[in-house]
DNA sequence: GCCGGATTCTATAGATCAATAGATAGATCG
DNA sequence: CGATCTATCTATTGATCTATAGAATCCGGC
């Protein structure tokens, strides 16, 4: 048996002919309760039903808005990884140290966890079943961003300020592995914030990454 | 329509009554089988038909083998996370120092990577789909586990070792973090080797929690 | 008060999937 | 040889899920 839904009085955008804005309003409604089901329990553990239960709706009114489950998690995904690379690229053409620049690139990667963290996430997690184009795409956007920090931390080698003989592509999935398993703890039963993971995490690498002192 | 298999000429075991030790072989074929692609598509993306679909055999078959698919999983689960605490517990034992410890750290949680990456993979990313009970049972393992990080890096830092004020409970999850990721892509295109990986991951977090030399 | 577009609903098709029931082939044993 | 056991097979059920078709409702503007 079905329960069946309240009236639920329609809160329309008050100002006339604005249609359309409230059209996109609404699509992007429904793209955040997909990314937190998709983030919440995986692309194919996730139903549109229950994607559909989070606002309150029925699973079949969701294909006015999207075509096909893949092509939301596409939306998504790609939601999710968008920013990256501009945000790298800005922290890597500053006039700063190397050392600078990624404690910069690990608060610009922490930093969507606040306002995005289930496009993240489900980004991070699940674009491994995108189809083959999709996945391309957004592959496409992932490794230029990674290329970015990679070159930042060989230009900190090439110069002298990072340690001789490290390998950056390593340490790059270094700074990664370490980033991306913050998506998965933050705002879970540790109490810890993201500004203050990022300048830990950061010290962490620096110190590891620089030098040692005389 | 169905592809008819070949009749598959039976390689049974040559020495008689050797029926119990057969079965536990056969079983653990299957949960290889299970392991890979649950590890390869996810829990939810894996159907019985692909693990049936490795081994050969009717995907009806597996069931005299495991009672359910979940089953199957907190087997695999259960298999990838054994033998992590027994392992860190032995390094936090040993009379060293806490660097080398944590170096001995990173060095046994990459090791099960060569020789079960599957299981380990389940049981990193797949755990969250097991049903509560088997959840806890396995959450339980792993806690155990990463408390014993935390300890040598709390005590590491209590003995002057290490930083102070650092927090153990945030260096043990960069830790765990780092290590992570490096099953989703050891093996893949990047040509690196385990050994080689755990030494300079353990570099970079030491050279970070370290001290600043004198 | 009615029109027309926008939005959501009902109903269902069609596919997939986990799991069960019962049959069967081949090995083993008395 | 005949009985039993083991491992697999065939066949099917029932549940679940994505996606489609078309009806119903809402709402601003006339």
């Amino acid at each position: 048996m079905r329960t069946r839904r309240k009236p639920e009085l329609q809160v329309v955008g008050a100002s006339p002919r604005a249609t359309a804005t409230n059209q996109r309003r609404r699509q992007s409604e429904i793209l955040d309760a997909a990314a937190k089901i998709f983030a919440e329990r995986g692309y194919y553990g996730a139903s549109t039903q229950d994607i559909a239960d989070v606002l309150g709706i029925r699973q079949a009114s969701l294909y006015y808005y999207f075509p096909s489950k893949e092509i939301a998690l596409e939306l998504v995904c790609m939601k999710g990884v968008e920013g990256f690379f501009e945000a790298a690229a800005e922290v890597a053409a500053k006039k700063i140290t190397a050392a600078e620049k990624v404690h910069g690139l690990v608060e610009a990667h922490l930093a969507p966890l606040l306002d995005r963290a289930d496009y993240v996430k489900t980004f991070l997690n699940e674009r491994q079943y995108l189809p083959p184009a999709s996945r391309k795409k957004v592959g496409k956007l992932s490794r230029a961003y990674e290329n970015v920090i990679e070159k930042v931390i060989a230009e900190g080698v090439e110069s002298g300020e990072f340690r001789k003989g490290l390998d950056p592509r390593l340490m790059t999935l270094a700074l990664l592995g370490m980033c991306k398993s913050v998506s998965a703890w933050i705002g879970k039963d540790d109490p810890y914030q993201v500004p203050m993971v990022a300048e830990q995490y950061a010290r962490i690498l620096l110190k590891g990454i620089g030098k040692t002192r005389r």
